[in-house]
DNA sequence: TATTGACTTAGAGTGAACTTCAAGGTTTAT
DNA sequence: ATAAACCTTGAAGTTCACTCTAAGTCAATA
């Protein structure tokens, strides 16, 4: 068992967000101490490693908060579950292959702004030394 | 030379959007004609393209109009400018490495999901053949 | 037992990137 | 010449994902 600030360390949300991903649905069932401390268990933890996983491949809060609710309702759901996972992953490689041609780009033109850098300060050079002509 | 609608529909952004990037510095000296309706030109389309690359690779609005200012400052800006690409080059490459690693963790669940269910279909089945014997 | 520090809640505030609105001016087709 | 379609501006509104505040509660330690 986990204190906010433990999971908090662990995971590297804060405990702000902790307490914000409870409210909006994305962790549930999270158990308290008497005096009504959070206590982490470690399925806790697992799901909230999913629910990363999810959110830093680019799945909004909602969704994953649909998805949280779908695993709560039992194995009945678990083909929608699948097709939501499914088209989430098609959707990051689609995203991930458009990111690759933008970064082509990117790439493309600090080439060419290196080269552009070179000449110039090749000019400057070259002045420099009329100067002290 | 193209009028915003045309720019919309070539970028994908929407008429709002362009003006407020225009707004917001991402994009500047766009002619206009004696009426005051905004002129493209095709130098003004480049500038966009790389805009559209440099956001659609996560910089934020505000680095991109930093970017475009430093540009308009000419060539004694160009060692900042490199800098700054490449400084946002390995930031990209970065996070499309990580998620690779989280998109990799997601297969790695929705095949798991998709064994249950296969698990879970069968047993449906068994059941309903029970039921019918 | 008193104080320090971590925890609780509800709710307000923030920043990024749009998006919509209101009120009006411009172009073009009939 | 007049309606429809498109453009202009400034400002307000929206959504997302936090982030912070205030006022109070709980736990450990000197």
């Amino acid at each position: 068992m986990y204190s906010i600030q433990e999971v908090s360390k662990k995971t590297g949300l804060s405990t702000h967000t902790l307490r914000y991903y409870e409210k909006e649905g994305l962790i549930s069932g999270v158990e308290r101490t008497q005096g009504g401390f959070r206590q982490y268990s470690d399925e806790d933890m697992d799901a909230l490693g999913l629910i990363c996983c999810l959110k830093n491949t680019g799945m909004p809060l909602q969704e994953i908060s649909r998805f949280v609710e779908l695993t709560r309702q039992g194995d009945h759901t678990l083909q929608e579950r699948v097709d939501m996972l499914g088209a989430h992953r098609e959707n990051v490689i689609t995203r991930m292959e458009e990111m690759q041609k933008h970064l082509d780009k990117v790439t493309w033109k600090l080439n060419f702004f290196t080269q552009k850098l070179k000449a110039y300060q090749a000019r400057e050079a070259e002045e420099s030394l009329e100067k002290n002509a």
